[in-house]
DNA sequence: ATGGGTGCAAAGTGTTTGCAAGTAT
DNA sequence: ATACTTGCAAACACTTTGCACCCAT
């Protein structure tokens, strides 16, 4: 594997998500690591998301429409609300049984799964429309 | 809600997707329907297999890279190569435990999860690069 | 010094949309 | 006749990339 550097601009973005206690896109990333260094481009930031996931010190949560990052690298699922776009994490153990029964009924070799639940968070319930 | 017409376009869609037997995204619907019908544009597609799914005909399947569609409306998983992004169902029943589990500890109105499993296919496997 | 990293802007993807014309009901 | 749909092309939203310069090691 090719030899990585730290420059302030990873530390910053790295920085960045960890302060944040939600779910940022990239693009929020990049407004917030902007405010502080405004040379910054989307284009680093982009790349240093990839760079920090493939080392394991931030997650990549995908989703729908956008992509979202966060400092918790740990398996676990998340819930949005399918009106206002909320993400939030679920409060439900990472369940490794379902690889395992996924292992054992098909020829592929099972790396996790990934798991999103759809519904209407509490604020929008309100709204009620 | 609007009342919804059946155009040649729209049923010419729905037999596409019905045809298939895997997972094919928009585009390659477009195609299929193209070899049939070539004045069809993307747009009718994109806005078909919208009002489809809207009608329960067939599923949208919500993947990182690109959305798929299938005629299995039933809730279910599924599989995806990481390697060379092949896409197929997992033999794993739909665990609706787990929204009851997400609806009693969250103030979210739950209305479904959606899981993928991400592992190395077959074929790939075999590729062993 | 050397090769990974950055900023910038252009190019990609995949999907949506405004509009005038067409068509199912 | 009415209003949902279509084809087309432009517009979008998000992400990746080529390139010349920069800088961490």
């Amino acid at each position: 594997m090719k030899q990585q550097r730290n420059t302030k601009q990873r530390q910053m973005i790295l920085d960045a998500v960890q302060t944040r206690l939600d779910h940022p896109t990239a693009d929020q990333i990049y407004l917030d690591v902007r405010t502080i260094d405004k040379r910054i481009s989307r284009g680093t930031v982009y790349r240093n998301l990839n760079v920090l996931t493939g080392q394991g010190k931030i997650s990549h949560v995908k989703l729908p429409q956008t992509d979202r990052f966060e400092a918790d690298a740990k398996l676990h699922y998340h819930l949005i609300c399918t009106k206002c776009g909320a993400v939030c994490d679920a409060p439900l153990p990472y369940q490794k049984e379902l690889d395992e029964m996924a292992s054992a009924h098909t020829d592929y070799q099972i790396l996790r799964h990934r798991t999103f639940f759809e519904g209407i968070c509490p604020a929008c319930q309100k709204k009620k429309d």
